[in-house]
DNA sequence: CGTGCCAGGTGCCAT
DNA sequence: ATGGCACTTGGCACG
């Protein structure tokens, strides 16, 4: 729907927006957004699982958007209303992305060299009192080292993340067992190196596979080709 | 616009998305959101300050989306389209929301007791070299105190970034100066807490004010002019 | 369901 | 631009 409206919401917070035309997108599944002329989010929203009701108040249409745990509430009301439009979607709802940090996984499965010489996986998402950690293994001493992934660039967070996992497992393994803890990411910011650091873990410069070609720039060797690149066919157009 | 469409994107990561009737919206400012029937999150975009662009290719409409920095593109391919509008935009584009942390620390600085008998807070946002601390400020014996805020329950980062915000206190102050760390919210998790209780930390069990009950006025801080405040009025049901 | 964590997170604002 | 962080974060997978 598309027309002039006021929009509030009532719940998690609460919000209050002026008249104004936007645009109201209500979804099978319970979702309502309120778009503006600006910005990749909505101005105002209501999660999937919501119920949408309509009615006409005062000769002004009102919809009203709620859902209980935790209970919120989002009213649109118009007092003019530019065109309504009810769209069959069909086909797929989501898409496989590539580079993410499970594919950031296989690649160091695949070659466990990426992380160091002579490092064994042992187990993906192992279990400890603090979370689980993204590869658990051995170096090449047979000390245990905890490996945590990002797909990008991160910041102190993930140091603390790497540094808690890596002190949970100090405890549940026999006394005095020196547990190290690499951080694989693309980069670091200093902050977070200065973390590392402090805690005694390390950092390895690594990124997801390229899906496509990201020839230049990172000089991070030219690892074995990633089969993702099976899409090369595409061009054409 | 809404039609029949394959969806290609390239940059952060990849993705690609077989034919179906989908709902595309290009804004202005440069923002591209393809939404299914499902789901609050767009089922591919492009951020704000992308380039669109339109043309026919063996007879079908390409919609390509393009930004730099980083390089991302989005391709979107109709077979079919089904219906395309130009809806005119007017009005406010964001809302004041409250109950927000910003609301909580208002909340604090307006009853520092709240915190603790005795809490007088001397600086928000102060900077330590760990990162800008929420409330910084003095107990009833005169030490230093670490005010962390979270408008909602918290996980095990947010004892962290309080943990790192005292440590970074603690070197920079006078040695030995016993810095204490207080994290005020809602609630927190089972390793939450014991991440606290591990580091010496407190928990302050407290809420941002409740936007529909906000009693009495209070003087929002240095930001937006809030124009809309007295709306209070809800249609009944 | 709550807990924990990734995300093409987004958006805001500081240096 | 990069960094640090809040967000009605959203979404998922696992206990």
């Amino acid at each position: 729907m598309f027309g002039r409206c006021t929009v509030e919401y009532d719940g998690r917070a609460a919000s209050s927006l002026g008249a104004g035309n936007r645009l109201l997108i209500l979804k099978p599944d319970g979702t309502a957004l309120v778009h503006t002329d600006e910005q990749r989010t909505p101005v105002n929203w209501q999660p999937p699982g919501s119920e949408h009701r309509a009615a006409v108040r005062d000769g002004r249409l009102r919809v009203r958007s709620v859902r209980e745990n935790p209970d919120e509430r989002l009213d649109v009301r118009f007092d003019r209303v530019e065109q309504v439009s009810a769209l069959p979607v069909t086909g797929g709802r989501s898409v496989d992305v590539y580079g993410s940090e499970e594919d950031l996984r296989h690649r160091i499965l695949d070659e466990p060299e990426l992380v160091e010489p002579g490092f064994e996986p042992a187990a993906t998402e192992r279990a400890t009192a603090a979370g689980p950690v993204d590869v658990f293994g051995h170096d090449d001493e047979g000390r245990p080292v905890v490996v945590e992934l990002k797909r990008r660039r991160v910041g102190p967070d993930a140091a603390g993340q790497l540094g808690r996992y890596v002190e949970a497992l100090a405890r549940e393994l026999p006394d005095g067992t020196e547990v190290r803890g690499v951080l694989v990411a693309p980069s670091v910011t200093d902050r977070a190196g200065e973390l590392l650091a402090e805690k005694g873990l390390s950092h390895v410069p690594l990124s997801p596979p390229a899906s496509s070609t990201t020839p230049s720039g990172d000089g991070r060797g030219s690892t074995t080709a990633p089969e993702r690149s099976t899409d090369a066919d595409d061009g054409a157009d």
